[in-house]
DNA sequence: TTGAAAGCGCTAACAC
DNA sequence: GTGTTAGCGCTTTCAA
């Protein structure tokens, strides 16, 4: 910028003026200092502005993996929020390791993004105190914070899992299995407690065989669904308690010899054209990203108004395989 | 920082060295600046370091589309890469929109990243060509880049359509579909020169109505597959450009009362359990996002040999669509 | 309408 | 082992 200056005959703050669009500039001296920017392929050093001004036009989005198709739509509607305000999005995944996380979120901070969307893999954010009180806009989205007090967008996995739950019920089944997600996870905690409740409900029993969290590994889901499938008590009906779960169980179930109803919490591509097709409770992920990222934007932009939540409500969508009735 | 300095009653340096873990500082006189540091919640602002190291750790990516399944996973392995090199990843969505991939690199530019990985929207890359000179490191990814110099890496994209329509071929069909996305793609493009070779090498004629490139909406592409399906020469086998393509000619072949065989391009989560189960000729994408960070790793750290340029093979995965035989 | 000076928070270079 | 000085490239302030 000093040498675009020199090479136009006048002062640093011009060319600022300039580079910046801003007014108080005669046609003749633009045009001159726009000539030596081309002549020189000037282009500002966002980092130093950043320096001065003091905040980045970034933020941060930090949640378990880009790659899982239930988040990769939310990442690309916080992304479209953000560009619409002008910011960029910076994100990383955290692999569901809080260590993971808070690395990542630091990280971020101290790159001095404005505000962070964060789907936590961690349920202490007492690390977060010291950014947030230095002004960096927070919203949870998918799961709760831990110890921190801020703006949240959740799903009712609750209500959720317990319809999901209690339609394999009502299409007559009693044994009814869970595999889902291990229980440290709000979402997967939730959804369990609303299995327990569909089936308490219905004044069923709940056969400890029948109730699997755990890792969304392949291996790990395939070997407990085989165990309940099989068991001395084998469930007529799995209900599955992410579309990590659900896709595997859709192996397993296909390789038996009998029809066992699943429902699945998540939708996904091509749900319906499976054999049969699947029955989902569905949540929005592009929602969840777009609502938190407002929220976000809401907050940089100068809102004041105590945390708030918001809760999505789940859809269920019936496609055949939570109507299969018990063989 | 100088609150800290002062606090502990030292020199700036030395507070410095302790955040940075450099050498040359007494125990007690480290242990009196974390004190300090705790006490005042500080935190190092990276901006300023940027500033004035001249590189940010931190490398961009710009793709067509973070939420699509062919991109989501290139996108993590090459988060994955940075974060192994201390890197952040910014990434954005170009949305096939050649301005908004000049405006997002250039973005990143601004924001000095120190190497950037580009899936082309443009085939104009001059645009780059001050950034590169200045020393921004660039690798592109899917496809080649236009009138600039750079490391590639790219996936044969004719050898694997031609193998898939080869298949097809094999298998007895002598009327075969293509529909692909716009030919402005380089992709897409080898993908029907790769038709074209397969057709031509077996003598087969290609009806103007078999060939349909386009947008890859799942109206347009269903009405060219009713309207090559319906036709007066009806094809008795499509080739799918795409994994958004095949997704929507599963839907759309699944309503007809004969079957037609299918051969898509990219492999998709749960082909193998749909009925039938789609053949595909597939490629790796989180392979192509290793292969490209790890290159613009290479430079980063200083490698000077001419741009290279490395290209994939593809994989015939035979699951059943395509070995339908004609009807 | 224009520009000079100060300084954002840090690190490199060089004292001591 | 420790501190001082200068300056990264920009914007802000204020004076001309």
């Amino acid at each position: 910028m000093k040498d675009v200056a020199a090479r136009a005959g006048v002062g640093l703050k011009t060319v600022s003026r300039v580079v910046n669009g801003e007014a108080g500039v005669s046609p003749d001296t633009e045009r001159r200092v726009q000539e030596s920017i081309t002549a020189l392929g000037f282009r500002r050093n966002d980092s130093a502005r950043i320096l001065r001004k003091g905040h980045t036009a970034s933020i941060g989005l930090v949640l378990e993996d880009l790659a899982d198709p239930f988040y990769a739509p939310l990442s690309r509607a916080v992304e479209e929020v953000a560009r619409a305000h002008g910011a960029l999005l910076i994100n990383g995944s955290s692999a569901e390791d809080p260590e993971r996380e808070q690395e990542l979120v630091l990280a971020l901070c101290a790159r001095r993004v404005d505000g962070l969307v964060i789907v936590p893999a961690s349920d202490d954010h007492r690390y977060l105190e010291p950014e947030m009180a230095a002004g960096v806009a927070t919203v949870f989205v998918d799961r709760p914070p831990g110890n921190v007090e801020a703006d949240q967008v959740l799903v009712d996995s609750f209500a959720g899992a317990r319809e999901g739950v209690a339609h394999l019920i009502a299409h007559g089944h009693r044994r009814v299995g869970f595999i889902g997600d291990v229980p440290r996870i709000h979402t997967a905690h939730e959804r369990i407690r609303g299995y327990e409740a569909a089936m308490s409900g219905a004044g069923l029993p709940v056969h400890p065989g029948w109730l699997a969290p755990g890792s969304t590994d392949p291996g790990r889901v395939r070997a407990d669904a085989e165990r309940m499938l099989n068991g001395p008590e084998p469930v007529t009906a799995v209900f599955a308690g992410n579309n990590r779960v659900t896709v595997t169980l859709v192996r397993v179930l296909a390789e038996l010899d009998r029809p066992v109803a699943l429902v699945g919490f998540d939708d996904f591509e091509l749900a319906d054209m499976l054999s049969p097709p699947v029955t989902v409770v569905a949540q929005d992920p592009a929602q969840l990203g777009r609502t938190a990222a407002g929220l976000l934007f809401r907050r940089l932009e100068g809102a004041h108004d105590p945390p708030c939540l918001m809760t999505h409500p789940t859809t269920l969508i019936t496609r055949g395989s939570g109507e299969l009735p018990p063989a």
